[in-house]
RNA sequence: GCCCCCGUAGCUUAAUGGAUAAAGCCGCGGACUUCUAAGCCGUUGAUGGGGGUUCGAUUCCCUCCGGGGGCACCA
């Protein structure tokens, strides 16, 4: 990509002046008079050269002047030192066909990287609720994303269900109407079409764990779009196979054990924790921190390199306890693995005012309300854009009314067009004008859109690196603006010809915009009707 | 009390330490005999307070204020 090419040949040019071992950064400009790219090596590297960062952004031009790159117009200094760098209209066309035919078919910047991503993992104690929904769509389009970017990708979804976890027991006792923990109307409607007379009581909790859990592995794949690899039981794999046993086996050997108050704990306040933990409880029983490392130590033994944890807030104190283990049973560092992301929670407001989203008070939104509302598109995108450690503030009264609003629909919409332009070139004939270079220099907006396109796998590959997939939103609504203004000022179909630069242009744009969506799980409609208007 | 996170425009959110803080929604004002007006053009409007580091701070550090979450032999 050009701007790697740009980054290489800085580097190269600063060696020859004798500096090395730099940090500059080239990044593309949104603002035209800034050039295509820009770099701020002058200004990082000043002090290490010696010089004033203009001088040395002069030092810096002089040298890639000589260069003579066949994709640069002009150099210019600006400000404090930056170095703005113009293309020529040529390198931008050519480097936009290229896009659009290789980068769409995925990159390798993660090759042969074998990544574990497990998400969403709630109890099989209740439905799904909107706070689910930030980390099941972050890890899927994560998902998504390392898949695109060459990696070995297994998305997982891991069930507490062990007969052994107080949670199973409580649900059980729900189950026969023995308590209340977990009740909501849903959970009593299974309950009431289970018939549970004929079960032995300690069976029951795991049952109706089953029965959840098969609700929720239904809707999370079937109206979420979520298509995990693997449904991981702990009762079936960790406690049932006694793998649990084995790892507590190893703990022991390891002497990072001990026992107090007829409990078993690990040293884990040794290794980085606030404090020791319980893995085996005084009753004899296991803790589900337990499961916990038994289930990551196989992760690795399954042979991935890499992997990821998505949980909410409210876990947040499992992650020392975690790199913990994570240095007593030598699991990959740097980073100190497993990569564990963090989902702010979502506030609740109603009527402008903020209330408590809590389990126990029952005033949640379901996820599933909230999709069959708004729509699976609109729900994805709503998500999808923000930061992760935002803490989100959601209105569902505001939420109704905007979805109209949503900017997924402008997105879509670009799409829709660039389908229908398509539908409106066939037949006519070409009218021969191959001029994209011309068309890029005397329009602002062609050479914008070329621009934009070229970003493609600049934003991916960033977005693989540092996993900030909300730049996929943003890059997919700036990539559908560049082409609403093209439209604006170029038109494809003229009289009874189609200019053909201008058709691939905008095919182009379409192959980018639609696999920017693919990676983000949301559909490119080929149409889309016009909004009823309200009365 | 201890730990984590957040505070940006009226609202919802952006901004690897960079140039004039960016969008959408809302508000106000425009253009329609041309490939879909869910579009296009113009416009009002913001970094919680105070210090510090830096050539440069929304970003890093300290402190105060405000908000969310976590601190079980539950998961």
């Amino acid at each position: 990509m050009i701007k790697h090419t740009l980054e290489q040949s800085i580097k190269e040019v600063l060696e020859e002046l004798g500096i090395t071992g730099t940090v500059f950064t080239v990044e593309r400009q949104a603002e035209s008079s800034h050039g295509d790219y820009a770099t701020n090596a002058a200004l990082t590297c000043a002090k290490l050269a010696e010089m004033s960062p203009r001088g040395l952004a002069e030092k810096l031009v002089t040298a890639l002047t000589e260069k003579n790159f066949p994709f640069v117009e002009k150099l210019e200094i600006a400000g404090p030192g930056f170095v703005n760098m113009f293309l020529t209209a040529e390198a931008l066309a050519d480097e936009a066909k290229r896009v659009s035919k290789e980068d769409t078919e995925g990159l390798s910047v993660r090759g042969g990287e074998k990544v574990n991503i497990e998400f969403v993992s709630a109890n099989p104690t209740g439905d799904l609720h909107i706070g689910h929904g930030r980390g099941a769509f972050f890890g899927d389009a994560l998902a998504r994303v390392l898949l695109f970017a060459g990696a070995g990708v297994t998305r997982e979804y891991y069930i507490n269900d062990s007969r052994e976890s107080n949670q199973v027991k409580e649900l059980g006792k729900t189950g026969l109407g023995q308590g209340e923990q977990y009740k909501t109307p849903h959970l009593e409607s299974m309950i009431a079409e289970m018939e549970f007379a004929g079960f032995a009581p300690e069976n029951v909790g795991f049952a109706l764990a089953e029965r959840v859990q098969e609700y929720n592995r239904a809707f999370v794949t079937e109206k979420l779009g979520i298509r995990f690899d693997e449904w991981y039981s702990e009762d079936e794999h960790l406690r049932a196979t006694g793998a649990n046993d084995r790892t507590l086996a190893l703990l022991k050997e390891k002497d990072v054990t001990y026992e107090k108050d007829g409990a078993l704990w690990l040293k884990t306040s040794e290794y980085g924790d606030d404090e020791d933990r319980v893995v085996v409880r005084s009753d004899g029983t296991k803790s589900y921190f337990i499961s916990d490392i038994t289930y990551h130590h196989e992760k690795f033994a399954r042979g991935f390199q890499t992997v990821i944890d998505v949980w909410g807030a409210d876990h947040h104190g499992h992650v020392k306890r975690m790199h913990a283990v994570g240095k007593i049973l030598g699991w990959p560092e740097n980073p100190p693995q497993p990569i564990i992301f963090i989902t702010q929670l979502v506030a609740l407001k109603e009527g402008g005012e903020r209330k408590k989203m809590s389990k126990r008070a029952g005033n949640v939104i379901l996820l599933e309300d909230l999709v069959d509302e708004l729509g699976i598109d609109v729900v994805r995108w709503f998500f999808s854009e923000k930061a992760l450690g935002s803490h989100m503030e959601f209105d569902l009264g505001l939420a109704r009314e905007r979805s109209a609003k949503n900017p997924v629909f402008y997105v879509q919409y670009a799409h829709a067009r660039m389908c229908s332009i398509e539908r409106n070139v066939e037949g006519l004939a070409s009218s021969g004008r191959n001029d994209i270079a011309v068309l890029a220099e005397t329009t602002p907006s062609a050479r914008a859109l070329l621009s934009a396109i070229n970003a493609f796998p600049e934003v991916v590959s960033g977005v693989a690196h540092t996993h900030d997939v909300h730049k996929l939103p943003v890059y997919a609504y700036e990539l559908a603006t560049a082409f609403s203004h093209f439209y604006r000022d170029v038109r494809v179909v003229e009289g009874e010809t189609y200019h053909p630069d201008a058709l691939a242009l905008v095919q182009s744009t379409k192959n980018i915009l639609r696999t920017t969506l693919d990676l983000m799980g949301i559909s490119s409609p080929e149409k889309m009707e016009r909004e009823v208007e309200a009365a």
